[in-house]
DNA sequence: ACAAAAATAAACCGATCGGTCTATTTAAAA
DNA sequence: TTTTAAATAGACCGATCGGTTTATTTTTGT
């Protein structure tokens, strides 16, 4: 279970710099703010890793499993389907709470910056929002095969629903600086989500 | 109805120069890309813009009332209150068409970089946002005094619902590249719409 | 404890950043 | 048409960009 110093410098350039690629995305993070972060020299970081892209790549991919987990957690905690599709809407309603989403949602900030510029990390947002999508999809087909979500429901559909409207009410929310927003459009997901009920 | 010189030059620039800050973003563009665009020298892009935020906050007003205008064309075009809002999902699902929409939502693609990093940038998306949502909501309740829309509607709710949509659907669209959640999610909304008619 | 290897610091690199300055060209006023 | 002012081109500036190299320190295996 040891880890060898240059993974453990690894894992805490990603700590340190991954909360920074999310508030500034990577063209505006630089080297120096990646230093500033760590406290780490330029040639530590680029022992550590290959180039800039290499630390935000891994930058991103820790915010994701940052949120993934947390979300995973919180859905093991329920008793049923319906539960399970209401962790969303609880939880991004009171996203201020959670310190690795106070700076935005990774895929969002990634794709919008990333769609037309930064290939990889494109990908990485859009592999993230695939497989975001197949488990919201996944969770509805088990409550219907389990009699708790209505048998006409279109799994897909509903996935997509969701995925845009926090997205979406997450980006007023950030640019508004308040939650008001966001309140409204998580109360009528989770009304939306009620409905499912069979 | 004469423009001076540098009157034209300076919308030569801002039109230029707007679908480049929208696929690329503030910190993704350079004087060196402004001055590719437009095929003008520094000396006179510094003539006519104090510095590189003045042209980024033209060329975000710019694209915004592009896009405002299409809209406004388009909502001028129809019958009642109910049809008024179905334009927006309408032209929403068919974004590729219209080249300012092409590179996303100015005020999707402007807030989400500038949130956290571009507080002028950031005032601009929120205002185009308050804008947006109060347009929005005027419309339904001019709609609830006509009887075209029901009595019991809740104008802020749909108006956030409806931006929280469109927005987070328009932000798959760029990033999975494809338009099958856009239509989905546009058709979801168009539903909504219809179903609240008086 | 010691030698070999890995990890880190810091000086350094050319390229590019946003921005300025001056010379020249172009447009407007007479 | 000539004079004057506005507009533009392009050389130039210091700062910062991402990245490399080398010397030194720290860790590791024996």
């Amino acid at each position: 279970m040891k880890m060898s110093k240059s993974e453990n410098t690894r894992q805490f350039i990603v700590e340190k710099t991954a909360p920074l690629f999310n508030t500034r995305g990577y063209a505006g993070t630089s080297m120096n703010d990646i230093m500033g972060a760590t406290g780490l020299s330029k040639g530590c970081i680029y022992g550590n890793f290959e180039n800039k892209d290499e630390v935000a790549l891994a930058a991103f991919d820790y915010n994701h499993s940052k949120v993934n987990e947390h979300m995973k957690a919180r859905i093991r905690a329920t008793e049923n389907s319906i539960e399970r599709l209401l962790v969303y809407p609880h939880t991004y309603k009171n996203y201020f709470r959670y310190p690795y989403l106070q700076a935005g949602c990774p895929i969002l900030n990634t794709s919008t910056e990333a769609d037309d510029t930064h290939p990889k990390l494109k990908e990485r947002a859009e592999k993230a929002l695939a497989f975001w999508k197949t488990s919201i999809e996944n969770q509805i087909k088990r409550g219907m095969v389990r009699k708790e979500i209505k048998e006409d429901t279109d799994p897909t559909e509903i996935a997509v629903v969701m995925i845009s409207m926090i997205e979406g009410a997450f980006m007023q929310a950030k640019v508004t600086g308040r939650t008001k927003e966001l309140k409204i459009a998580m109360a009528f997901l989770e009304r939306m989500i009620i409905g499912l009920k069979a």
